[in-house]
RNA sequence: GGAGAGGUGGCCGAGUCGGCUGAAGGCGCUCGCCUGCUAAGCGAGUGAGUGGGGAAAUCUGCUCCGAGGGUUCGAAUCCCUCCCUCUCCGCCA
């Protein structure tokens, strides 16, 4: 969340904001539950004073033996007055949080303008389309074909947009979450974390899946548990209400876990294919950061993720979101879009993000500076590295032959006990 | 699931019958002194949040001893609820 003095000094701002973002939030009732809130602090603060200096001065004459009787009765009238000022303060702060909550973050000054998805500029693109002498497949009717993807039996085991993967398919994934963790870890210097795929609800909050996203995750029954929608939530949280050093930044942290997300809002969109899942593998990278670099740390990170393109030799391009496109939380976000022959589109498979100190703000994350003083909020960022179901149909599209086979990545070989080609 | 113990500042750890304890003592850290260097020693300082005054150094109010309620003029200290940690027993991957 934004800060609260921020947000009172510069409130014409983030209407702005709020309107580049396509919000629809009235900061009007944020302006007057603020201006009230400090009134009846101003009032209960010097109550509070008088009752202190008081209660000081009763023990005294206690301790003198004499009488404080009239003091005490003064003092139970006060008490009373304050017990009600901090109840209206308390609904007050209440009301004002929930509002916090709800206000996005301030995009960064290299946010483009614009409207949606249209608008993103293409930052960089990387290799070519495949030349395929050939009408190129879809992935899943590669998948269905090769037998390594089976849609209709994951419908029967669960639903809609759960997936069955089946030998060389399943060890395909396997084989890329492994290589994207080796890659991470050996090469970029991230530390592997293997944490809870259950988290509870003030780690969604952190995050800021909560409040407002409720709809999108799945949770647990008479509990304030929830499935983990990205890796990003518990390896954010590990920092949660602590202070870190200066010199312990900036933190590198990668994790593979199975996401889940209930799509709401996108019945009838991907219906077809491993695209749009309701559980889906993804390695994360997750970044704790000094805010001085943080915009460097955004672009290196940017580099991680796309490595594993590069070395995977696939096409994709780099875009920068536009302020209407931009995620809740983050200040600044490149997506990376995979090219995908058998559709003919780019397709995102990773979305990096700088989110500044608003996530650092909600879930109480700091450090304490090099020069001393107080603490910090630290700056967060995480990015796909990548969303190891949607590299999968990269590989099958851009990797099938003629036949309907698919040629393995050299370096996914090694990982696939040496297998070169799924027929 | 059953029985018991406990949750205090960056860390360890005191806190008596509720009142000069935002918190003793120690460690760590910072600055200074001293020894040729290092180690040791000596002295001083060192929690967080939020508000107000001042150009600033800085001064000052309020809040915080797991979380939330309650009792009281006054609670880290008493009562209730919840959460977490540890030990033992049972069960189980």
């Amino acid at each position: 969340m934004l800060n609260l003095k921020f947000i009172r000094n510069n409130i014409d701002d983030v209407e702005q904001m709020l309107q580049n973002r396509n919000t629809n939030l009235d900061l009007s009732e944020f302006r007057s539950i603020d201006t009230q809130r400090r009134q009846l602090l101003t009032e209960t603060e010097g109550l509070k004073n008088k009752r202190n200096t008081c209660s000081d001065s009763i023990a005294l004459l206690k301790k003198q033996k004499q009488d404080a009787g009239s003091q005490i009765a003064e003092m139970r009238e006060v008490s009373r007055k304050i017990k009600k000022l901090d109840a209206q303060i308390n609904k007050l702060d209440n009301q004002l949080d929930s509002i916090l909550y709800m206000i996005p973050n301030m995009p960064h000054e290299s946010v483009p303008p614009g409207n949606g998805e249209d608008d993103n500029p293409v930052v960089r693109t990387w290799g070519e389309r495949p030349s395929m002498t050939f009408e190129p497949q879809a992935h899943w009717t590669l998948g269905e074909q090769l037998g390594i993807l089976d849609f209709e039996r994951g419908a029967k085991i669960t639903g809609a947009r759960f997936t069955l993967y089946r030998g060389a398919g399943a060890r395909l994934e396997r084989a890329l979450i492994n290589f994207m963790l080796d890659e991470h870890t050996n090469n970029h210097g991230y530390t592997e974390i293997l944490p809870p795929f259950i988290v509870n609800k003030t780690a969604m909050t952190s995050t800021g899946q909560l409040p407002k996203f409720a709809d999108d995750l799945f949770k647990l029954e008479g509990l304030d548990y929830y499935l983990i929608p990205t890796a990003e939530v518990p390896v954010t949280n590990i920092y949660q209400n602590e202070i870190l050093e200066a010199h312990e930044l900036p933190v590198y942290f990668t994790a593979y876990t199975p996401c889940f997300r209930k799509e709401a809002g996108s019945y009838g969109k991907d219906t077809r294919g491993l695209i749009r899942q309701h559980q889906f593998n993804k390695v994360e990278l997750v970044k704790f950061a000094a805010p001085e670099n943080s915009y460097d740390e955004l672009e290196k990170l940017l580099v991680n993720a796309e490595s594993i393109l590069q070395k995977l030799n696939i096409h994709y391009q780099i875009v920068n979101l536009c302020t209407g496109d931009l995620g809740f939380s983050a200040s600044k976000t490149y997506d990376i879009e995979v090219w995908l022959p058998g559709q003919g589109v780019f397709r995102e498979i990773s979305s990096c993000s700088n989110f500044e100190d608003f996530q650092a703000r909600r879930a109480n994350i700091r450090y304490r500076p090099k020069e001393g003083g107080k603490p910090h909020f630290v700056h967060t960022l995480n990015g796909s590295g990548l969303a190891a179901g949607r590299t999968l149909v990269a590989v099958l599209e851009n990797y099938q032959q003629e036949d309907g086979s698919v040629v393995i990545p050299e370096v996914l070989r090694p990982y696939m006990g040496g297998m070169e080609v799924i027929r």
